[in-house]
Parts: C-alpha cells; sequence; structure tokens
DNA sequence: CAGGTTTAAATAACCGTTTAGTTAAATAAT
DNA sequence: ATTATTTAACTAAACGGTTATTTAAACCTG
C-alpha cells in the first residue's frame, strides 16, 4: 500500500533537488540564489524551506548527491580486473564515465576545491578518501611487480582527476570562443567520446616502467 | 617638485588590489564583499569606488594582475631552448614556477572555468590563445621530428594545467584532514619544491613515442 | 473535516553603491 | 609671506535593491 502524497511530496524534493543540483553547478553556492532555484523547480519557495531546509542544507544534499556515488562505483569496477594496468584503465574510466553522467560535478567539484574545501561534508571527503586508498592499492601492486615506476599517488590522482575536469569544463568555453587557430578545433570531435580511454593510455605510458 | 597626493593615493591603489586579490581568491567573486576587502585594505570602503570603481571594475584588475604576465613568460622562456623535450618542459616548469609565484591563480582560474569563463576579459582569453598557440608549435615540432607521438594538444595542456592547479591547491586540504592512510602523506615534502620538474617528466613520458 | 502540503506575502538582514561632507596638500592672490 | 581658493583623497552615513528566511492563510486529499 503505498502512500500517494509521500509520493507527491518524494516528486517535489526530487524537482527540487535537480533544480538546485543544476543551478549551484551553474553559479556556485553564493551566486545561485534560492528563488531561481524554487522557479525552475516549479515550486514556491518556502516549500523548498518546507521540504528540505535552508540554502545550507539544500546545498549539502546536492553535493552528496553528486558526488555520493563515484567512490562506490570506483571500487566495484576495479574489483572486476586483474592486473594493474587493467584496474587502472577501468579506475581511469569510470571516473570519465562518472563526470559524463554527470556534468554538475566538474563545476561542483572545482569550485569546493577552490574554496579550500571548506563546506565539504564529512561523508563526501570519506568517498574521496576511500577513492584515493584504492589508487594506492593498484600502483602499489603494479610497482612491486615491476609493471609501473615509482610514483607519487596523489599527484597522480590530481593529474587523473584535474585533467578529466579541466578538459571536460573547458571543452563549452572553447567551442564557443572563436578566437583560436584551426589547429586545435581539428581532432575534437572523437575524442569526446572516449576521454577516459584517451586519458588512461597517456597515464598509463607515463608511469609504466 | 613631487606631489604627495599622488604617492599616497598610488599605495592605497596598490593595498586595495592587494587585499582584493586575496579575498577573491578565498571567496569568489560573489562571496567576497567590498566591505571586507576595504577593511583588509584599512581603507573606506568609498575609497575603493573613488579610486578603482565597482565591483566588477575592482575584480577585472585583479584577474589581468594575477593572469596577465604568464603569457610573455612562457613565451620567452620556450624560446630559450631548443629541442621540442626541452621546449615543453621550459613550458611546464615556467606554468608551475607562475603558480607557485601566483597563490591566488589556482583558485581563480578554477571558480573561473566552473562558471564557463563568463566573466573572462578579453585580454585575458588572448593571453589564454597565445599560451595554447605555444604548445601546438612545440607538439607539432616533436610529432615532425619523430620524438613525440600524435596527441591532441588541448588535452595536453588541460593535463598540464589540470595536474598543476589541483595538485597545488589540494594540497592544503589533503594536510589539513587527518582522515586519510599514511601511505598518502609519505612522499610529500621532496615534491613540494620541484612540483614542474614531476609533471614534466610524466608528461614528456607519456607523449614521447 | 483534519492532516499534511503548498502558497503569497511579509520580514529582516545584508551588501553594493551613492551622497554629502571633511581634511589637507597645492596653487593663486594679496 | 600670509591668506584665500582650488583640488585630490578620504570618510561616515544613508539609500535602495536584493535575498534568505518566516508566517499565516489557502489548498488538496483521504
Amino acid at each position: 500500500m503505498k502512500d500517494i502524497r509521500k509520493e507527491k511530496s518524494n516528486k517535489t524534493i526530487e524537482r527540487i533537488l535537480i533544480a538546485a543540483r543544476t543551478i549551484f553547478a551553474e553559479r556556485g553556492y553564493n551566486g545561485a540564489h534560492v528563488d531561481e532555484i524554487a522557479q525552475r523547480a516549479g515550486v514556491n519557495k518556502a516549500t523548498i524551506y518546507y521540504q528540505i531546509g535552508d540554502k545550507d542544507t539544500l546545498y549539502a544534499n546536492v553535493i552528496h548527491q553528486v558526488v555520493g556515488n563515484t567512490a562506490q562505483n570506483i571500487a566495484g569496477v576495479v574489483a572486476k580486473v586483474d592486473s594493474p594496468e587493467e584496474k587502472l584503465r577501468a579506475y581511469i574510466n569510470c571516473i570519465a564515465a562518472n563526470v559524463d553522467k554527470n556534468p554538475e560535478f566538474p563545476p561542483i567539484m572545482m569550485r569546493e576545491v577552490a574554496s579550500g574545501g571548506a563546506t565539504l561534508p564529512r561523508v563526501v571527503i570519506e568517498d574521496i578518501a576511500s577513492v584515493l586508498t584504492i589508487l594506492v592499492g593498484i600502483l602499489d601492486e603494479g610497482r612491486k611487480k615491476g609493471v609501473f615506476i615509482e610514483t607519487v599517488p596523489f599527484l597522480i590522482h590530481m593529474m587523473i582527476i584535474g585533467t578529466i575536469i579541466f578538459y571536460k569544463q573547458t571543452q563549452p568555453i572553447k567551442d564557443k570562443q572563436l578566437w583560436l587557430p584551426a589547429t586545435l578545433k581539428a581532432n575534437d570531435k572523437k575524442i569526446k567520446a572516449i576521454l577516459g580511454e584517451e586519458v588512461a593510455t597517456l597515464v598509463l605510458k607515463a608511469i609504466k616502467r
């Protein structure tokens, strides 16, 4: 027996969270206005306060939804393959796929990092830590087996995530501008679909013994 | 015949710009309050409007000061060496050095990218384009000489700048947190001084034929 | 009608910008 | 040289628009 009221309010909450995610991603925390989120969600502003709470709480919900699932995905995907190379490929591809599915991830994460992670909820920080731990395991195993050189895991992770996020987020900026030489716009389309593979190839080549 | 008033106002403008740079970097455009900048600079709020103009103008001044000089630096440094490998090393090291000298660069650039570069002044965009053009030249020459593989220059640039900026900006966050495994904190100090070299080595290894 | 849900309207704090006025240095007039 | 006038630099206070949050009334829905 399903409670229709609950369903309705669930739908309302859903709509609010989707609108909030979009607008927080577009304008950042301070640039996003509750009025605009309400309008976008098609609800009255007060409904947000009734269903979710104040702006901080709303933002925490959004960031948890956006960043939260990535960690478990990675753990699952990496466990499915054997060699360190394959694991690293899976790791990178999984991040790229998640960014792809979640266009709000890059801007939100960027602004979060830019402000020193001051507002990052504990949960999210733990997610990131667990992802990092997985990478350390992969790199360590590869080094022990003699297939990877000695590396600084934290730097490698920043290389992976920095490359993916920056590329994804600057792509639209580049496309909108007419100022750059044709050489740059050339090999563009063919990458879009396989950014993860491209990055994986580069990183693997960089750290292979 | 020296005009004491002029000297005084120059010092005032300087103080305002320094304060503004710090606070815009810390909090972003919307999070930065003119009141706080004035307080930090030790001047009355209205002085900012008298000497510089409104918040937009103030921000444009800051971003120009922070991003402006990097482009010319790179061009100069790259021209000094010969082989594509050396040129790329110089390119990467120059960016790293600039980020090092300019701690406000990462957060400001990140937020700028996050918001789709909507507020980037024309001048800054031209700077970035000229830097990209230099990289295209290096990669092209390397490929023609058979020392580099075929690459997507835009992706390589995002790899370089993404890695450096993300690493620099996440370092303090990481250090403040106690949650992560000791393995991660290990090889840390020895990198800090030579981040540029480290990134250059990785990128070169990745794109060498 | 009774409960949860949504809404329009009100509130209050905040923050960018302006204004009107003060201080003091530089220049002109006596 | 002393006084008067102009000008640059700065300041305190206020203005006005914006925006997060609250309130109380209307609205469903069972």
